[in-house]
DNA sequence: CTGAAAGCGCTTACAG
DNA sequence: CTGAAAGCGCTTACAG
């Protein structure tokens, strides 16, 4: 039967006959103490199985050893790298990682950051649930845990003491980038298809489509702009909303690769050939994309690297609170696929 | 700029002018208070922004309020959703999760260990790497916190002192089932396809295989069992070894679904048509599985849900370590898809 | 080089 | 109904 009393600092000293602060000093590798004192205080704890007790630690030193991580949505590839990114970030860094998941509810969101915030962490990520109001996170966690928002920017006012750095993606750019490459290869109708309006990264996506088509003097038609929910099966349903005016779009950037595969099977239902007879490029590089009939076109954000840079990001805040962080931007890189060709 | 001092019990009590005692109880609701202190301790609580300090209060009582969640690959999507299904049990029971993962590295696994257990979680849940040696993680861990492995055995001899519990999937009955499905099909030459002979789920699901094949009467030929390395890339290289001898299979048992999909990949190239002139089956059904060309008849473990049951399990074997807990085997369901025909 | 003492933020008998 | 006291496991000046 295994033992399950925690062995303390004091039953180690107690063994040794020395008292527990000559113990407490060769935990941290103090040069004061003398190497057969260590020597045995070493011995000792090898052989009743201590484990230190960090919490106790940072309690005395006031000191956190955990970052909170706060996903809207795990099951998400995207969101898991990035996961993965801040873990072995924080990991590196001597922290320990608070997961909690919100799964896009907003009410969830609450009770999770509340939750986490009793922990006392050095900082929060928060890559948030689709309507995140400020001032409602900033009663869950109170003024003095340093917050950063991944992704998505928090809707309403923020309360006069609170403040929050942000990590986003480039999404202007990297939409002009996949319009770009569409005028390079001919095409002139291009339509902007999926994702919502009150959507931050969607309206920054459509700025972008809209900034290369000015740039080669094509005004947009209405009808070119296509809003759905961004999933695969509202994508799918909403594939005719291209076809319903002469002459219609031989090509379109996707709001996001969810999207992009739904259209690429609208437009399959209907008899057409993505990637031979209309091109379309989607966002995010999920593992599904490189795989897909055709192969999409898209954009990599490098969700694991973006998980590293936020834990940088919200250690640094931490270590400097009342520094006024500016936003960090993130660059979005174009892989060519099979799904954009030219015009037919 | 925002108050980063924190708020303690000591604050509080001193500006209501009451003991930090009666704030406590305030704060476990106790019915000892007078509703009128407690209205006055409450006011001021939110007026100051107090937030508790669950790692205090824990220190006090010896009690863990956390579960440390340890994971080989989150950018898997089957564990991702394992993740989450442990992370949402654990919230609603009251508990943070803290994560790790070791991206198949037992010695990134063994610094992950150490330094969880640090935190004194009330358990530890492990889905462990590739290769993992029983001893080294209970040097890791000690004999006093809880463990409950996922999916994969340990290897090597435990230590006396030293048992955990186990939630894994029934893959003998899985990789059966789809056999038996071939065979109702009415295949007969049959392969297992893929998967490593050392690790311990790819030796269940080859004897389900074989189960099937024996209560069908046949005897699979040595040629139809075919190793290689779970990846999609080896997977599709080595496809050729299906056909080296005539008559070739008609069907295969793949071990999983990315070897499923790098087989599928195979055949095409090959100028081979799965799903009309060849059969095949998977085993996890990841999201690719159902969008793949042709979608993928697969076995589906609901990893979701086997969180939920590992944080339960866990939850139940801290509370009880004393208690044998017998490993916990789950039930695997098949889902049909195009992917599975006649034989030609 | 080592020990006695105080304290981190909380809880819990025990008096009153 | 409320307060004084002790203690969870650790660290850190301060003496010696």
């Amino acid at each position: 039967m295994p033992s399950r009393r925690k062995v303390t600092l004091n039953d180690i000293a107690d063994a040794c006959g020395v008292s527990r602060a000559t113990v407490s000093l060769v935990l941290r590798e103090s040069p004061l103490v003398h190497p057969d004192t260590r020597q045995r205080v070493k011995d000792e704890m090898r052989r009743q199985g201590y484990v230190y007790n960090r919490a106790a630690a940072g309690l005395r030193t006031r000191t956190a050893s955990s970052v909170a991580l706060v996903i809207n949505d795990l099951s998400n590839p995207f969101f898991a790298e990035f996961a993965a990114g801040v873990d072995e970030a924080l990991a590196a860094a001597g922290y320990v990682t608070l997961l909690g998941s919100s799964g896009e509810s907003s009410e969830r969101q609450q009770a999770v950051l509340s939750s986490l915030v009793e922990h006392h962490p050095a900082a929060i990520i928060l890559s948030p649930a689709e309507v995140s109001d400020v001032a409602r996170i900033a009663r869950a966690i109170g003024p003095s845990t340093p917050l950063l928002v991944f992704n998505r920017h928090l809707t309403g006012e923020a309360p006069p003491d609170f403040s929050y750095a942000f990590l986003g993606l480039d999404n202007r750019a990297g939409a002009r980038q996949a319009t770009e490459h569409l005028l390079q290869l001919g095409h002139r109708r291009i339509a902007f298809f999926g994702g919502h309006q009150d959507s931050s990264s969607c309206r920054e996506r459509r700025l972008g489509y809209q900034d290369a088509m000015l740039a080669h003097d094509i005004r947009p038609e209405p009808q070119w702009i296509i809003e759905c929910a961004p999933t695969r099966l509202e994508a799918a349903a909403q594939t005719g909303a291209l076809f319903i005016r002469d002459p219609a779009p031989t090509a379109a950037v996707c709001y996001n690769d969810a999207v992009a595969l739904g259209l690429t099977l609208g437009l399959t239902r209907r008899g057409r050939h993505p990637g031979h007879d209309f091109a379309l490029t989607g966002f995010d590089n999920i593992p599904e994309a490189a795989v897909g009939t055709p192969p999409l076109t898209t954009l990599d954000a490098d969700p694991r690297e973006r998980g590293r840079q936020a834990a940088t990001l919200a250690l640094e805040h931490a270590r400097n609170p009342s520094a006024d962080h500016a936003p960090v931007i993130a660059p979005v890189q174009l892989i060519e696929r099979a799904s954009t060709c030219p015009p037919p």
